[in-house]
RNA sequence: GCAUUCGUAGCUCAAUUGGAUAGAGCACCUGACUACGGAUCAGGAGGUUUGGGGUUCGAAUCCCUACGAGUGCACCA
């Protein structure tokens, strides 16, 4: 079925009936746009055990082909590279078993379960453009790995607890009263509710560093001045308040994280991203120590004088590191020991991933190798999914220095500049105000969310706010305005009786039409890349070069004036195959396609 | 200081994992049948792949080195 498979094939099969020997893999690539052909298959590691030229043995294998094949059709050898043009017929073939798989882009179940923790926000402040990157992620790779033929769980771990949300709502104490002595509320102060606890997170620490210069201008250390600042004790003392479970202090912190929950899923409502189960950390805080004495006794932990306990993977080639405190509290590395245990049984996942920000590289490191050690069934199906962090032009984002792009406001920047270029074109005239309001949307979102997943995840990225609301070139909006413009096409065929067909007939074709099945053949093999490597980012550019080869498709043939009827069908019906496979990759990133745009 | 990731056109990114003359988009020039949607297409210009060594038929990719940048090195999360 797969061409390439039976090039690959049929080369082996030449080598062995031309020189006698066997060549452990064929290595096919595609050919460069300035030569003739699709495949090329590179001679050069045969010259050594053949002792003949690059160019002889292109010529012999070629030749074979042509002659012993109907796949290749035929052949031009440069220096070392053997340049191999498809038959017409092999690529019709490939098109008809295509359009006979009704879930194309569907890969076979794999009986294995995945499960993708992403978001994972902290309650103290609204989601920003870095969250955005893993929500983004999180939720392509979920879609990926389901197309892979994973079953796929979904979570995310709130961080709903901790010295830095006691900041937020001791804030929230001393500074929310109004005039009228009423507290504020998401209600009172027309603010989404994360906002308005971000709001109060960024005065806490405006007053703590008024504190601390007060302090240091009285001539106390900085470092003792950052200790004993009256707010931070306040602040250590809620946490004291909240651990023993004090009702005051817990009603508060219900009702702020409340607000922020609120917040958050009218944000997530937004970016089409959902969970399927959610883990709060004031339930998972507490796991792991079980964890710790199972390591002592097992004789992989050891305990100090100060009765802290340690692991040393200096064999993995990382450092000492702590376990439990010497007043035997958790730790960070504690509570994500349990919570991993706590993960597997509740769903016995095949493999887990994390995808947390590359800053966490180390410490995700340290838990695998702890997990390892420990002989966890599950060790080594753990995968940290680590992406790089977003720039801006003026450099880092810093949430103290107001220098974060809010999430909420730069969807809605992008929606008012899809409403802007739509108005510019005037093309949806016919659409209502509620159709209108969902495309400006669609295309903000398409914008955005190409803009993040177009990029290598691994890789640090610049976000530029210019670049990312153009709707030109490779971008969201260019893809989607490619399928707007087949559905257009084949609305205009269907009016003229014409039809997509589930088979097509023999014809002479178009190297534009070869160009389309060679990529959209490419689609099934792209998925499982893109699964093996989680990387959105091949899918992304899949979408993108099969936009681009329909759009050179139809500047160069016509469909509906062509006059011969079969080569009519053979272009509508690749038509609707190349929209339906845009809609397919796209929805693999989250993204939605419209009809019209 | 130690560990780790990275450095590709003016800018943002690719490069099938060691293959041909390193490709796209943006920006900049030049063109496109009165057209099935111009948010498009065709073409031009733009490169010592940070510098210097090495490995081999062949290097952006592997090794060494210098320079530059990010991140991590808490009994924080």
């Amino acid at each position: 079925m797969d061409i390439q498979e039976q090039v690959k094939q049929a080369i082996q099969q030449a080598i062995s009936a031309l020189f006698d020997t066997t060549l452990d893999e064929v290595a096919l690539q595609p050919t460069k746009k300035e030569f003739e052909g699709l495949y090329t298959f590179v001679t050069f590691p045969l010259t050594k055990t053949l002792r003949k030229s690059p160019i002889e043995i292109g010529q012999a294998i070629g030749t074979y082909l042509q002659e012993n094949t109907t796949v290749v059709s035929h052949f031009n050898v440069v220096q070392g590279f053997l340049n191999l043009s498809i038959a017409d017929s092999a690529w019709l073939d490939v098109l008809n078993d295509i359009l006979a798989e009704p879930d194309f882009g569907q890969l076979p179940t794999k009986g294995q379960s995945v499960m993708v923790e992403f978001s994972s926000p902290n309650t103290n402040k609204p989601l920003h453009l870095g969250h955005l990157r893993n929500n983004f992620l999180g939720d392509a790779v979920s879609r990926i790995l389901k197309a892979n033929g994973y079953d796929v769980v979904k979570t995310s771990i709130v961080n709903d607890r901790g010295i830095h949300i006691c900041k937020s709502m001791r804030a929230y104490q001393l500074f929310s009263n109004d005039a009228s002595g009423q507290p504020e509320t998401p209600e009172s102060s027309g603010m989404k509710g994360d906002h308005l606890i971000g709001k109060y997170y960024v005065l806490f620490d405006k007053a703590y560093k008024a504190q601390i210069e007060e302090l240091v201008a009285q001539g106390m250390p900085k470092e003792e001045a950052e200790k004993k600042a009256p707010l931070m004790l306040e602040v250590q003392e809620m946490l004291r308040k909240w651990e023993q479970g004090d009702p005051e202090t817990v009603t508060l912190w219900r009702q702020l994280n409340e607000w922020v929950y609120a917040g958050f899923a009218e944000t997530y409502q937004k970016i089409g991203v959902s969970f399927d189960k959610t883990y709060y950390e004031s339930n998972t805080y507490v796991l792991g120590k079980e964890v710790v004495e199972e390591g002592l006794q097992k004789g992989i932990f050891y305990r100090k004088e100060d009765s802290s306990v340690w692991i040393n993977l200096t064999e993995e080639g990382l450092d000492q590191k702590l376990v439990l405190r010497s007043d035997g509290t958790s730790v960070y590395m504690t509570q994500d020991l349990g919570t991993t245990d706590l993960k597997y049984d509740d769903f016995h996942n095949d493999r887990q991933i994390w995808v947390v920000g590359n800053e966490q590289d180390y410490h995700f490191a340290v838990l695998f190798a702890i997990l390892r050690r420990l002989g966890r069934p599950y060790a080594n199906g753990l995968y940290h999914l680590s992406y790089g962090m977003v720039d801006l032009p003026s450099g880092k984002m810093k949430s103290r220095e107001g220098t974060v792009v809010d999430a909420d406001d730069l969807i809605q920047e992008m929606y008012d500049t899809a409403e802007q270029r739509t108005r510019d074109l005037g093309k949806i005239e016919d659409f209502n105000s509620a159709e209108a309001q969902q495309l400006y949307h669609m295309l903000g979102m398409g914008a955005l969310k190409y803009f993040l997943l177009k990029v290598d995840p691994k890789k640090r990225m610049l976000f530029n706010p210019e670049e990312s609301v153009d709707f030109q070139g490779n971008t969201g909006p260019f893809i989607q305005y490619t399928h707007a413009r087949i559905r257009s096409v084949l609305r205009k065929a269907e009016q003229n009786g014409l039809q997509p067909e589930k088979s097509v007939s023999a014809v002479a074709m178009h190297p534009t039409e070869q160009q389309l099945v060679y990529l959209l053949s490419q689609f099934p093999q792209r998925i499982a890349e893109a699964g093996d490597d989680y990387a959105p980012s091949y899918i992304g550019q899949f979408a993108y070069e099969l936009a681009k080869a329909y759009n050179q498709f139809y500047a160069e043939v016509s469909i509906l004036s062509e006059p011969d009827p079969i080569k009519t069908q053979l272009r509508v019906t690749l038509s609707a195959l190349v929209a339906g496979t845009i809609r397919k990759a796209m929805q693999l990133l989250g993204i939605d396609v419209p009809e019209k745009m």
